[in-house]
DNA sequence: GGGAATCAGTGGTCAGACCACTGTAAGGCC
DNA sequence: GGCCTTACAGTGGTCTGACCACTGATTCCC
Protein backbone atom coordinates (compact mmCIF):
# COMPACT_ATOMS: atom_id res chain seq x y z
CA UNK A 1 0.00 0.00 0.00
CA UNK A 2 1.43 3.40 -0.98
CA UNK A 3 0.60 5.06 1.79
CA UNK A 4 2.00 2.64 4.35
CA UNK A 5 4.80 4.34 6.57
CA UNK A 6 8.24 1.98 5.54
CA UNK A 7 11.05 4.29 5.81
CA UNK A 8 12.77 5.78 9.13
CA UNK A 9 12.94 2.98 11.54
CA UNK A 10 14.99 4.85 14.13
CA UNK A 11 11.71 6.88 14.67
CA UNK A 12 8.87 4.91 16.76
CA UNK A 13 5.95 4.79 15.04
CA UNK A 14 3.74 7.94 16.46
CA UNK A 15 6.27 10.12 15.54
CA UNK A 16 6.42 8.30 12.10
CA UNK A 17 2.60 9.12 11.48
CA UNK A 18 3.60 12.77 12.93
CA UNK A 19 5.82 13.32 10.55
CA UNK A 20 3.90 11.94 7.96
CA UNK A 21 1.23 14.45 8.84
CA UNK A 22 3.36 17.33 9.53
CA UNK A 23 4.83 16.54 5.65
CA UNK A 24 1.59 16.30 4.44
CA UNK A 25 0.68 19.91 5.52
CA UNK A 26 3.75 21.74 4.59
CA UNK A 27 3.54 20.53 1.28
CA UNK A 28 0.21 21.46 0.89
CA UNK A 29 -1.90 18.07 0.39
CA UNK A 30 -3.81 18.80 3.46
CA UNK A 31 -5.22 21.92 3.61
CA UNK A 32 -7.16 23.85 6.14
CA UNK A 33 -10.69 22.86 6.60
CA UNK A 34 -10.16 18.85 5.38
CA UNK A 35 -11.67 16.19 7.08
CA UNK A 36 -8.89 13.45 8.05
CA UNK A 37 -10.75 9.63 7.82
CA UNK A 38 -12.03 7.92 11.02
CA UNK A 39 -9.45 6.95 13.20
CA UNK A 40 -10.08 2.92 12.61
CA UNK A 41 -9.54 3.57 9.30
CA UNK A 42 -6.93 5.64 9.21
CA UNK A 43 -4.87 3.15 11.08
CA UNK A 44 -5.52 0.32 9.12
CA UNK A 45 -3.95 2.77 6.15
CA UNK A 46 -0.70 3.75 7.46
CA UNK A 47 -0.37 0.33 8.77
CA UNK A 48 -0.31 1.18 12.67
CA UNK A 49 -3.15 0.37 16.05
CA UNK A 50 -5.01 3.04 16.87
CA UNK A 51 -3.49 3.96 20.16
CA UNK A 52 -0.41 4.78 18.08
CA UNK A 53 -2.43 6.98 15.79
CA UNK A 54 -3.97 8.55 18.58
CA UNK A 55 -0.75 9.29 20.19
CA UNK A 56 0.47 11.15 16.71
CA UNK A 57 -3.07 13.03 16.05
CA UNK A 58 -2.89 14.31 19.51
CA UNK A 59 0.02 15.44 19.21
CA UNK A 60 -0.81 17.35 15.90
CA UNK A 61 -4.15 18.58 18.12
CA UNK A 62 -1.97 19.82 20.92
CA UNK A 63 0.32 21.85 18.48
CA UNK A 64 -2.79 22.95 17.07
CA UNK A 65 -2.74 21.70 13.73
CA UNK A 66 -5.98 20.03 14.13
CA UNK A 67 -9.44 20.22 15.44
CA UNK A 68 -10.42 16.77 16.99
CA UNK A 69 -14.20 16.74 17.53
CA UNK A 70 -15.95 14.36 19.77
CA UNK A 71 -18.34 12.14 17.29
CA UNK A 72 -17.57 14.14 14.57
CA UNK A 73 -13.79 13.74 13.44
CA UNK A 74 -10.64 15.47 13.08
CA UNK A 75 -10.27 18.47 10.94
CA UNK A 76 -7.28 20.38 9.83
CA UNK A 77 -6.79 23.60 10.95
CA UNK A 78 -4.96 26.79 10.21
CA UNK A 79 -1.97 26.96 12.49
CA UNK A 80 -2.89 28.63 15.29
CA UNK A 81 -0.24 31.27 17.06
CA UNK A 82 -1.82 31.04 20.64
CA UNK A 83 0.04 27.66 20.76
CA UNK A 84 3.36 29.87 21.58
CA UNK A 85 1.82 31.29 24.57
CA UNK A 86 1.95 27.87 26.12
CA UNK A 87 5.11 27.41 24.84
CA UNK A 88 6.97 30.26 26.20
CA UNK A 89 5.16 30.01 29.47
CA UNK A 90 6.49 26.92 29.87
CA UNK A 91 9.90 27.36 28.77
CA UNK A 92 10.09 31.02 30.40
CA UNK A 93 9.10 29.11 33.82
CA UNK A 94 11.72 27.05 33.61
CA UNK A 95 14.23 29.30 34.27
CA UNK A 96 14.62 30.39 37.69
CA UNK A 97 14.40 34.10 38.38
CA UNK A 98 13.13 34.61 35.02
CA UNK A 99 10.62 37.22 35.83
CA UNK A 100 12.71 39.88 35.99
CA UNK A 101 14.26 39.13 32.63
CA UNK A 102 10.69 38.61 31.01
CA UNK A 103 10.61 42.48 31.85
CA UNK A 104 12.74 43.51 29.60
CA UNK A 105 11.07 41.11 26.70
CA UNK A 106 7.42 42.80 27.60
CA UNK A 107 9.02 46.54 27.72
CA UNK A 108 10.57 45.74 23.82
CA UNK A 109 6.98 44.37 23.24
CA UNK A 110 5.94 47.21 24.44
CA UNK A 111 7.76 49.80 23.05
CA UNK A 112 7.36 48.63 19.80
CA UNK A 113 3.42 48.07 20.35
CA UNK A 114 3.29 51.84 21.24
CA UNK A 115 5.17 53.05 18.17
CA UNK A 116 3.05 51.05 15.86
CA UNK A 117 -0.12 52.10 17.67
CA UNK A 118 0.70 55.67 17.44
CA UNK A 119 0.22 54.80 13.51
CA UNK A 120 -2.16 52.70 13.57
CA UNK A 121 -4.52 53.03 16.10
CA UNK A 122 -7.94 52.84 15.32
CA UNK A 123 -10.70 55.42 17.22
CA UNK A 124 -11.82 52.43 18.52
CA UNK A 125 -8.71 51.16 19.82
CA UNK A 126 -8.06 54.61 21.13
CA UNK A 127 -11.65 54.62 22.88
CA UNK A 128 -10.54 51.28 24.37
CA UNK A 129 -7.57 51.91 25.77
CA UNK A 130 -9.12 55.23 27.01
CA UNK A 131 -11.92 53.08 28.83
CA UNK A 132 -8.85 50.37 30.53
CA UNK A 133 -7.44 53.90 31.73
CA UNK A 134 -11.01 54.89 33.45
CA UNK A 135 -11.10 51.70 35.14
CA UNK A 136 -7.28 52.18 36.36
CA UNK A 137 -8.50 54.93 37.93
CA UNK A 138 -11.24 53.79 39.76
CA UNK A 139 -9.37 50.63 40.94
CA UNK A 140 -6.00 52.31 42.65
CA UNK A 141 -6.72 51.17 46.39
CA UNK A 142 -7.04 47.67 45.35
CA UNK A 143 -3.93 45.65 44.63
CA UNK A 144 -5.64 42.64 42.99
CA UNK A 145 -8.39 44.86 41.01
CA UNK A 146 -5.68 47.45 40.30
CA UNK A 147 -3.14 45.32 39.02
CA UNK A 148 -5.53 43.40 36.46
CA UNK A 149 -6.33 46.96 35.49
CA UNK A 150 -3.05 47.81 34.73
CA UNK A 151 -2.08 45.35 32.90
CA UNK A 152 -5.51 45.32 30.70
CA UNK A 153 -4.09 48.76 30.30
CA UNK A 154 -0.96 47.48 28.87
CA UNK A 155 -2.31 44.76 26.72
CA UNK A 156 -4.69 47.17 24.87
CA UNK A 157 -1.94 48.97 23.90
CA UNK A 158 -0.22 46.50 21.97
CA UNK A 159 -3.64 45.10 20.91
CA UNK A 160 -3.78 48.81 19.07
CA UNK A 161 -0.65 47.97 17.27
CA UNK A 162 -2.62 45.94 15.06
CA UNK A 163 0.61 43.55 14.79
CA UNK A 164 -0.38 40.02 15.37
CA UNK A 165 3.13 38.99 15.87
CA UNK A 166 3.58 41.30 18.62
CA UNK A 167 0.21 40.66 20.37
CA UNK A 168 1.02 36.68 20.00
CA UNK A 169 4.24 37.31 21.97
CA UNK A 170 3.08 39.57 24.42
CA UNK A 171 0.70 36.81 25.04
CA UNK A 172 3.28 34.09 25.27
CA UNK A 173 4.59 36.28 28.40
CA UNK A 174 0.91 37.97 29.52
CA UNK A 175 0.57 35.13 32.16
CA UNK A 176 3.59 35.87 33.99
CA UNK A 177 3.05 39.70 33.65
CA UNK A 178 -0.48 38.97 35.14
CA UNK A 179 1.36 37.74 37.77
CA UNK A 180 3.44 40.30 38.83
CA UNK A 181 1.07 42.93 38.67
CA UNK A 182 -0.41 42.29 41.23
CA UNK A 183 2.56 41.45 43.56
CA UNK A 184 3.74 44.79 42.53
CA UNK A 185 1.18 46.73 43.43
CA UNK A 186 0.67 45.17 46.58
CA UNK A 187 4.24 46.12 47.48
CA UNK A 188 3.87 49.74 46.14
CA UNK A 189 0.19 50.38 47.26
CA UNK A 190 1.78 51.82 50.29
CA UNK A 191 4.59 53.94 49.13
CA UNK A 192 3.57 57.79 49.20
CA UNK A 193 2.61 59.13 45.92
CA UNK A 194 2.61 56.37 44.45
CA UNK A 195 -1.53 56.64 43.60
CA UNK A 196 -0.90 60.11 41.89
CA UNK A 197 1.95 58.77 40.55
CA UNK A 198 0.20 56.13 38.57
CA UNK A 199 -2.82 58.10 37.28
CA UNK A 200 -0.01 60.97 35.88
CA UNK A 201 2.14 58.38 34.26
CA UNK A 202 -0.52 56.42 32.03
CA UNK A 203 -2.25 59.24 31.56
CA UNK A 204 0.66 60.93 29.81
CA UNK A 205 1.34 57.52 27.95
CA UNK A 206 -2.26 57.43 26.76
CA UNK A 207 -2.08 61.27 25.65
CA UNK A 208 0.81 60.65 23.65
CA UNK A 209 -0.94 57.98 21.62
CA UNK A 210 -3.69 59.98 20.97
CA UNK A 211 -1.47 62.87 20.27
CA UNK A 212 0.31 60.10 17.65
CA UNK A 213 3.83 61.32 18.57
CA UNK A 214 5.80 57.43 18.22
CA UNK A 215 9.39 58.72 20.18
CA UNK A 216 7.23 61.02 22.92
CA UNK A 217 5.31 57.82 23.71
CA UNK A 218 7.95 55.49 23.53
CA UNK A 219 10.17 57.58 26.00
CA UNK A 220 7.26 58.22 28.05
CA UNK A 221 6.44 54.25 28.73
CA UNK A 222 9.94 53.45 29.31
CA UNK A 223 10.12 56.30 32.11
CA UNK A 224 7.18 54.47 33.65
CA UNK A 225 8.90 51.27 33.74
CA UNK A 226 12.06 52.55 35.62
CA UNK A 227 10.11 54.58 37.50
CA UNK A 228 8.07 51.54 38.46
CA UNK A 229 11.74 50.14 39.13
CA UNK A 230 12.32 52.89 41.27
CA UNK A 231 8.99 52.82 43.51
CA UNK A 232 9.97 48.75 44.30
CA UNK A 233 13.65 49.98 45.06
CA UNK A 234 12.14 52.65 47.69
CA UNK A 235 9.51 50.35 49.33
CA UNK A 236 12.48 47.38 49.61
CA UNK A 237 14.22 49.91 50.96
CA UNK A 238 11.70 51.19 53.88
CA UNK A 239 10.63 47.55 54.61
CA UNK A 240 14.25 46.62 55.82
CA UNK A 241 14.71 50.27 57.46
CA UNK A 242 14.66 50.21 61.25
CA UNK A 243 11.84 52.76 61.95
CA UNK A 244 12.80 55.40 64.47
CA UNK A 245 9.70 55.81 66.74
CA UNK A 246 7.68 52.64 66.36
CA UNK B 1 -5.80 10.85 46.04
CA UNK B 2 -4.20 14.08 46.34
CA UNK B 3 -2.84 13.86 42.59
CA UNK B 4 -6.45 12.38 41.16
CA UNK B 5 -7.19 14.76 38.69
CA UNK B 6 -10.66 15.61 39.20
CA UNK B 7 -11.82 19.03 37.58
CA UNK B 8 -12.23 20.51 34.37
CA UNK B 9 -14.72 17.92 33.05
CA UNK B 10 -14.74 19.42 29.85
CA UNK B 11 -11.71 18.73 28.81
CA UNK B 12 -10.71 15.35 27.66
CA UNK B 13 -8.43 13.23 29.60
CA UNK B 14 -5.32 13.39 27.81
CA UNK B 15 -5.43 16.93 28.20
CA UNK B 16 -6.46 17.43 31.24
CA UNK B 17 -3.48 15.30 32.19
CA UNK B 18 -1.75 17.12 29.52
CA UNK B 19 -2.49 20.94 31.51
CA UNK B 20 -0.91 18.63 34.83
CA UNK B 21 2.20 18.35 33.34
CA UNK B 22 2.20 22.03 31.83
CA UNK B 23 1.11 23.39 35.31
CA UNK B 24 4.27 21.16 37.06
CA UNK B 25 6.37 22.80 34.61
CA UNK B 26 4.95 26.03 35.18
CA UNK B 27 5.24 25.98 38.61
CA UNK B 28 8.24 24.60 39.21
CA UNK B 29 7.79 21.20 40.88
CA UNK B 30 9.23 19.62 37.78
CA UNK B 31 12.83 20.35 36.96
CA UNK B 32 14.61 19.86 33.82
CA UNK B 33 16.14 16.59 34.25
CA UNK B 34 14.07 14.83 36.32
CA UNK B 35 13.10 11.45 35.78
CA UNK B 36 9.30 10.33 35.62
CA UNK B 37 7.36 7.61 37.15
CA UNK B 38 6.74 5.03 34.91
CA UNK B 39 3.94 4.58 32.78
CA UNK B 40 1.84 2.14 34.75
CA UNK B 41 2.59 3.77 37.97
CA UNK B 42 1.48 7.59 36.38
CA UNK B 43 -1.15 6.19 34.85
CA UNK B 44 -2.58 4.67 38.41
CA UNK B 45 -1.82 7.96 40.30
CA UNK B 46 -3.47 10.03 37.97
CA UNK B 47 -6.50 8.26 38.08
CA UNK B 48 -6.41 7.28 33.64
CA UNK B 49 -5.31 4.61 31.53
CA UNK B 50 -1.60 4.38 30.04
CA UNK B 51 -2.97 4.70 26.12
CA UNK B 52 -4.42 8.41 27.34
CA UNK B 53 -1.81 8.97 29.69
CA UNK B 54 0.90 8.12 26.92
CA UNK B 55 -1.04 10.20 24.31
CA UNK B 56 -0.34 13.51 27.01
CA UNK B 57 3.43 12.21 27.34
CA UNK B 58 3.61 11.93 23.37
CA UNK B 59 2.65 15.78 23.06
CA UNK B 60 4.66 16.77 25.24
CA UNK B 61 7.65 14.87 23.91
CA UNK B 62 6.84 16.50 20.21
CA UNK B 63 6.73 19.75 22.30
CA UNK B 64 10.49 18.97 23.20
CA UNK B 65 9.41 19.50 26.91
CA UNK B 66 9.80 15.16 27.66
CA UNK B 67 12.50 13.12 26.17
CA UNK B 68 11.22 10.14 26.19
CA UNK B 69 13.89 6.67 25.89
CA UNK B 70 12.96 3.45 25.33
CA UNK B 71 13.71 1.15 27.82
CA UNK B 72 14.70 3.91 30.31
CA UNK B 73 12.12 6.26 31.23
CA UNK B 74 10.35 9.87 30.48
CA UNK B 75 12.84 12.68 31.49
CA UNK B 76 12.01 16.46 31.96
CA UNK B 77 13.69 18.59 29.22
CA UNK B 78 15.11 21.86 29.30
CA UNK B 79 12.29 22.90 26.24
CA UNK B 80 13.65 23.44 22.99
CA UNK B 81 13.98 26.72 21.04
CA UNK B 82 13.91 24.52 17.54
CA UNK B 83 10.32 23.49 18.09
CA UNK B 84 9.44 26.78 18.00
CA UNK B 85 11.48 27.57 14.86
CA UNK B 86 9.51 24.43 13.17
CA UNK B 87 6.54 26.01 14.60
CA UNK B 88 6.78 29.24 12.74
CA UNK B 89 8.03 27.58 9.64
CA UNK B 90 4.93 25.57 9.34
CA UNK B 91 2.68 28.43 10.02
CA UNK B 92 4.56 30.63 7.49
CA UNK B 93 3.68 27.79 4.85
CA UNK B 94 0.14 28.60 5.32
CA UNK B 95 0.15 31.95 5.80
CA UNK B 96 2.70 34.03 3.82
CA UNK B 97 2.19 37.36 4.82
CA UNK B 98 3.29 37.01 8.50
CA UNK B 99 6.65 37.71 7.35
CA UNK B 100 6.06 41.79 7.87
CA UNK B 101 5.05 41.36 10.93
CA UNK B 102 7.45 39.25 12.10
CA UNK B 103 9.87 42.12 11.42
CA UNK B 104 8.06 44.30 14.21
CA UNK B 105 8.75 41.76 16.33
CA UNK B 106 11.80 41.59 15.25
CA UNK B 107 12.74 45.49 15.76
CA UNK B 108 11.34 45.11 18.74
CA UNK B 109 13.47 42.46 20.24
CA UNK B 110 16.78 44.09 18.69
CA UNK B 111 15.72 47.74 19.80
CA UNK B 112 15.40 46.58 23.60
CA UNK B 113 18.60 43.91 23.24
CA UNK B 114 20.65 46.99 22.22
CA UNK B 115 20.13 49.02 24.95
CA UNK B 116 20.96 46.46 27.57
CA UNK B 117 23.88 45.38 25.47
CA UNK B 118 25.04 49.04 26.16
CA UNK B 119 24.74 48.32 29.72
CA UNK B 120 25.98 44.53 29.87
CA UNK B 121 28.12 43.88 27.32
CA UNK B 122 31.35 42.47 28.43
CA UNK B 123 34.39 43.16 27.04
CA UNK B 124 33.84 39.48 25.03
CA UNK B 125 30.53 40.13 23.90
CA UNK B 126 31.81 43.41 22.06
CA UNK B 127 34.69 41.72 20.68
CA UNK B 128 32.20 39.12 19.58
CA UNK B 129 30.06 41.14 18.11
CA UNK B 130 32.87 43.29 16.23
CA UNK B 131 34.06 39.81 14.94
CA UNK B 132 30.76 38.90 12.66
CA UNK B 133 31.34 42.78 11.67
CA UNK B 134 34.48 42.09 9.94
CA UNK B 135 32.83 38.83 8.14
CA UNK B 136 29.97 41.21 7.28
CA UNK B 137 32.25 43.47 5.46
CA UNK B 138 34.37 40.52 4.04
CA UNK B 139 31.04 38.80 2.63
CA UNK B 140 29.44 42.03 1.30
CA UNK B 141 29.29 40.59 -2.54
CA UNK B 142 27.55 36.87 -2.05
CA UNK B 143 24.08 37.16 -0.83
CA UNK B 144 24.22 33.57 0.56
CA UNK B 145 27.14 34.13 3.21
CA UNK B 146 26.39 37.99 3.30
CA UNK B 147 22.74 37.26 4.19
CA UNK B 148 24.02 34.71 6.87
CA UNK B 149 26.89 37.20 8.40
CA UNK B 150 23.99 39.94 8.79
CA UNK B 151 21.63 37.17 10.56
CA UNK B 152 24.90 36.43 12.65
CA UNK B 153 25.89 40.33 13.41
CA UNK B 154 22.43 41.24 14.71
CA UNK B 155 22.60 38.20 17.01
CA UNK B 156 25.60 38.62 18.51
CA UNK B 157 23.87 41.74 20.08
CA UNK B 158 21.05 40.16 21.14
CA UNK B 159 23.18 37.99 22.76
CA UNK B 160 25.35 40.52 24.35
CA UNK B 161 22.22 41.95 25.51
CA UNK B 162 22.25 39.06 28.51
CA UNK B 163 18.77 38.96 28.60
CA UNK B 164 17.90 34.82 28.41
CA UNK B 165 13.71 35.86 27.45
CA UNK B 166 14.95 38.16 24.79
CA UNK B 167 17.30 35.67 23.24
CA UNK B 168 14.80 32.96 23.58
CA UNK B 169 12.27 35.11 21.83
CA UNK B 170 14.49 36.01 19.03
CA UNK B 171 15.97 32.11 18.57
CA UNK B 172 12.11 31.64 18.25
CA UNK B 173 11.68 33.67 14.53
CA UNK B 174 15.45 32.97 14.07
CA UNK B 175 15.06 30.45 11.18
CA UNK B 176 12.79 33.05 9.79
CA UNK B 177 14.77 36.01 9.86
CA UNK B 178 17.82 33.81 8.85
CA UNK B 179 16.03 33.42 5.34
CA UNK B 180 14.53 36.67 4.91
CA UNK B 181 17.90 37.98 5.25
CA UNK B 182 19.30 36.14 2.64
CA UNK B 183 16.13 37.14 0.23
CA UNK B 184 16.78 40.66 0.44
CA UNK B 185 20.47 40.25 -0.12
CA UNK B 186 19.49 38.78 -3.22
CA UNK B 187 17.37 41.19 -4.19
CA UNK B 188 19.23 44.17 -3.24
CA UNK B 189 22.29 43.22 -3.84
CA UNK B 190 22.68 45.11 -7.19
CA UNK B 191 21.18 48.55 -5.69
CA UNK B 192 23.19 51.43 -6.16
CA UNK B 193 25.13 52.12 -3.14
CA UNK B 194 24.03 48.97 -1.14
CA UNK B 195 27.52 47.95 0.01
CA UNK B 196 28.82 51.35 1.36
CA UNK B 197 25.45 51.82 3.28
CA UNK B 198 25.35 48.25 4.67
CA UNK B 199 28.87 49.00 6.06
CA UNK B 200 28.37 52.01 7.08
CA UNK B 201 25.17 51.55 8.90
CA UNK B 202 26.31 48.23 11.02
CA UNK B 203 29.87 49.96 11.78
CA UNK B 204 27.90 53.16 13.56
CA UNK B 205 25.56 50.71 15.40
CA UNK B 206 28.61 48.58 16.50
CA UNK B 207 30.41 51.99 17.77
CA UNK B 208 27.41 53.41 19.70
CA UNK B 209 27.62 50.08 21.35
CA UNK B 210 30.93 50.64 22.48
CA UNK B 211 30.47 54.56 23.47
CA UNK B 212 27.50 52.41 25.95
CA UNK B 213 24.71 55.19 24.00
CA UNK B 214 22.10 53.43 24.11
CA UNK B 215 19.55 55.87 23.16
CA UNK B 216 22.01 56.51 20.44
CA UNK B 217 22.14 52.55 19.53
CA UNK B 218 18.58 52.65 19.27
CA UNK B 219 18.04 55.23 16.78
CA UNK B 220 20.72 54.03 14.64
CA UNK B 221 19.08 50.34 14.73
CA UNK B 222 15.90 51.53 14.33
CA UNK B 223 17.13 54.31 11.17
CA UNK B 224 18.53 50.64 9.79
CA UNK B 225 15.52 48.83 9.38
CA UNK B 226 13.87 51.63 8.12
CA UNK B 227 16.44 52.54 5.28
CA UNK B 228 16.76 48.56 4.49
CA UNK B 229 13.30 48.81 3.76
CA UNK B 230 13.95 51.97 1.77
CA UNK B 231 16.02 49.87 -0.40
CA UNK B 232 13.29 46.87 -1.17
CA UNK B 233 11.50 49.97 -1.99
CA UNK B 234 13.74 51.10 -4.58
CA UNK B 235 14.60 47.82 -6.08
CA UNK B 236 11.28 46.75 -6.53
CA UNK B 237 10.59 50.03 -8.33
CA UNK B 238 13.41 49.68 -10.54
CA UNK B 239 12.50 46.22 -11.10
CA UNK B 240 8.93 46.83 -12.40
CA UNK B 241 9.80 50.16 -14.48
CA UNK B 242 10.40 49.74 -17.86
CA UNK B 243 14.49 50.35 -18.49
CA UNK B 244 14.90 53.78 -21.10
CA UNK B 245 17.92 52.13 -23.16
CA UNK B 246 17.86 48.09 -23.39
C1' DG C 1 -45.83 18.70 9.07
C1' DG C 2 -43.43 18.79 13.34
C1' DG C 3 -41.39 16.79 17.06
C1' DA C 4 -39.27 12.84 19.41
C1' DA C 5 -36.96 8.42 19.38
C1' DT C 6 -33.63 5.66 17.01
C1' DC C 7 -29.34 4.46 14.97
C1' DA C 8 -24.97 4.52 12.56
C1' DG C 9 -20.54 6.66 12.69
C1' DT C 10 -17.19 8.93 15.21
C1' DG C 11 -13.86 10.02 18.89
C1' DG C 12 -12.80 8.71 24.05
C1' DT C 13 -11.47 5.28 27.23
C1' DC C 14 -10.16 1.09 29.10
C1' DA C 15 -7.83 -3.53 30.40
C1' DG C 16 -4.65 -6.82 29.52
C1' DA C 17 -1.30 -8.83 27.01
C1' DC C 18 3.06 -9.14 24.64
C1' DC C 19 7.35 -7.16 22.36
C1' DA C 20 11.82 -4.44 22.45
C1' DC C 21 15.20 -1.97 24.75
C1' DT C 22 18.27 -0.80 28.85
C1' DG C 23 21.04 -1.39 32.81
C1' DT C 24 22.35 -4.33 36.32
C1' DA C 25 23.32 -8.22 38.90
C1' DA C 26 24.30 -12.96 39.01
C1' DG C 27 26.81 -16.53 37.19
C1' DG C 28 30.49 -18.83 34.75
C1' DC C 29 34.95 -18.79 32.59
C1' DC C 30 39.82 -17.85 32.50
C1' DG D 1 40.35 -12.72 41.83
C1' DG D 2 39.02 -10.42 37.73
C1' DC D 3 36.64 -10.29 33.48
C1' DC D 4 33.17 -11.54 30.36
C1' DT D 5 28.69 -13.46 29.47
C1' DT D 6 24.17 -14.25 30.54
C1' DA D 7 19.76 -13.71 32.75
C1' DC D 8 16.49 -10.75 34.66
C1' DA D 9 13.73 -6.94 36.16
C1' DG D 10 12.01 -2.56 34.82
C1' DT D 11 10.81 0.45 31.31
C1' DG D 12 8.69 2.28 27.07
C1' DG D 13 6.34 0.54 22.50
C1' DT D 14 2.61 -1.78 20.40
C1' DC D 15 -1.44 -4.33 19.72
C1' DT D 16 -6.27 -6.18 20.23
C1' DG D 17 -10.93 -5.88 21.16
C1' DA D 18 -14.26 -4.12 23.69
C1' DC D 19 -17.32 -0.57 25.51
C1' DC D 20 -18.76 4.38 26.44
C1' DA D 21 -20.20 9.18 24.91
C1' DC D 22 -21.18 12.41 21.59
C1' DT D 23 -23.09 14.00 16.95
C1' DG D 24 -26.10 14.23 13.22
C1' DA D 25 -29.35 12.34 10.26
C1' DT D 26 -32.91 9.27 9.57
C1' DT D 27 -37.11 7.33 10.83
C1' DC D 28 -41.21 6.92 13.18
C1' DC D 29 -45.14 8.45 15.64
C1' DC D 30 -48.41 11.88 16.82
Amino acid sequence: MSTMLAENDDLSGAEKVFAFFRDALVDGSLKPGERLLGERELSLRLGVSRPVLREALRSLSMLGFLDIRHGKGAYVRQADINVLSDFFTFSLAQQPDILDDVMQARIAIECQAIRLACERATETDLKHIGSRLTQLMDTLHDPMDGGAADFAFHQAIVEASRSEALVTLYGAIGELLRRSHVQRREVTVSEPGIVDYLVEAHREVFLSIVERDADAADRKLRDHFAIGDEFRRRSLISAFTRRPQT
